[in-house]
This record gives C-alpha cells, structure tokens and sequence, in this order.
DNA sequence: GTACGCCTTCCAGTGCACTGGAAGGTCAAG
DNA sequence: CTTGACCTTCCAGTGCACTGGAAGGCGTAC
C-alpha cells in the first residue's frame, strides 16, 4: 500500500503520515525499488490507534510513548489507565474554565446589545470590556 | 512608572509587556532620560484591559482591533458585539467536543480499570485504546 | 570600587500539530 | 512523447502567546 491509498484509507494526509514517521511516532515503512513507501496492514492498524488516542486526547507525544512500551513488548495498560485518568482530570478543569469564560462572555454580550454606542463614554477603552476578568 | 512596577502592579511579566509593545498590541511608551520605559495611568488601564479582554477569550490579535478601533476615535462597540457573540459561537462547539471526549475518556477508563494488563491480547497495540474514536 | 538589581536590545526557542511549496523522480494512459 | 497523477526530499512557515538567554548600560548601597 502506498502512502496516498493508506491517506485515502485512514482519512489522515500523506502529508501527515510522513510528519508522524519524522517524530518517531510511526516506524519507517518498507520501500518500494523505485523508493515509495510501502505500508502494510499493521501500518494502517497503528495509524488508527493514533487516531483513536488523539481523540481521546493524548497528545502525540503520550501516543508515542505507549507506542513505545508496546514495542518493548510491556503492554502500556497501567501506563495508559494512568494518562487517561489525568487527561480527565484535564478536561474537567478546562471544563470549568470554558463554562466560566462562556459566563464572563454572556453578561458582557447581554451588556453589549443592550447598549446605545452612542452612550460609550470617551475616556475608557471599551465599557463592554471594561467588566470583563 | 518603570516596566518592573508596571509587571508587579498588574501581574503580567515585563517580558510579556515589551512583547505587548512589539507586536502593537501597547503603544510605544515615554523613554526617560536613561532610555528606561516610562508608563503612565493609562498604561496600565490598557494593560488591565488587554487581560479582562484576554480573561473574556479574545485573541491577542482581536483585542489589538478593538484598540486600533478605539485609538481611530470611534467606539468599538458593534465591533466588540459581534466578537463576542462569535465567540460565544466557539465556545460551545468547544464544549460540545471537550464533553463528547470527556464521554470516551469515561468509557475508556472504565474499561481500563476493570481490566487486568495479563489479558492484553498481543496483536493489538492496546485493547483499551482500540475502542477510542 | 564593586556588587546587585534593574533596565536595554536582539536573537532564538518553546509547544503543538501540522502545512506549504519547490524541485525533481516514476509510472500509466492517450 | 507528453500529460497528469503520484511519489520523493528538504526547507520553511503557520498560529498563538510567550519565554530564555546573552551582552551590556544604569543606579544605588555598602
């Protein structure tokens, strides 16, 4: 299989799977004689793991590391329950802070649209703003 | 008002300040004799601005139109409506996703609490996240 | 006079995940 | 024989918001 068929396949850009094998996070395929990379059906099966850890929210780095216990033949399953339960925490936190930020930005909307712009007074920058943080 | 007092009083790093200044987010302030920046009050009335307009998930790039907007004469105001309510726009897709990941993070560690690592099959890469995605 | 802390500029790097483009090789169809 | 799709490498840029560090000037205290 050649990069395009296997970009084609997996939905992730020629482009891409050679910038993945650049950072060490997909191993370097066979080649064809004429020098095409040649991928097999393990190749196809590791960039869906990376697509099912991305979205999953790892980072390619953590994908590559887990890549790289199972490659050392440890199974990463203590190592993946570990990240998946700080990514959790993660994403709560950045919950919080969106739903904070989305408050923040509906009180200065509703203070936006009820407002004349002829009523901005000079000599602060924005009013609307003024109240934000 | 040199840069250090400016830094300590209003919390952002002096570093962070002549960044502002480079990229035309803050106007370029008085030099003393010494060629030491000299802020005024209005100074650091933007600066504080700059951070509720940041705190209110404005880019930098979007709080240095509002600025340039208000440094024009005119009142920002319409403007700032429709950035706010744009954003709000994002923030909401971003929390649908943030959840939805949240969800399969869920999913996912709970499969993997309840797994023992002696079960890892061996020719997958990891039976926990092969059900990602 | 020297040590220390503050200030200056400038250049370069960080992190994350790509993405674009140039210059050129390969292969099958018309 | 040329066109076009595909492939190669390499270099460089994107976006966002900083951050680090070197090399040197300034100002005050001891």
């Amino acid at each position: 299989m050649k990069i395009g068929e296997l970009a084609e396949t997996s939905g992730v850009p020629a482009k891409t799977i050679r910038y993945y094998e650049e950072i060490g996070l997909l191993p370097p395929p066979e080649r064809e004689a004429n020098g095409y990379r040649s991928y097999d059906r393990d190749a196809l099966q590791r960039l869906r793991f990376v697509q099912h850890a991305q979205a999953a929210g790892l980072t390619l780095r953590e994908i590559s590391q887990v890549l790289a216990i199972r490659s050392e033949g440890r199974a990463p399953c203590v190592h993946v329950r570990d990240l998946l339960h700080r990514h959790l925490v993660q994403i709560d936190e950045r919950l919080a802070e969106l739903r904070a930020t989305k408050r923040e930005l509906q009180s200065l909307a509703r203070h936006a649209d009820a407002l004349d712009p002829a009523d901005c007074p000079e000599d602060v920058i924005c009013s609307i703003l003024v109240r934000a943080g």
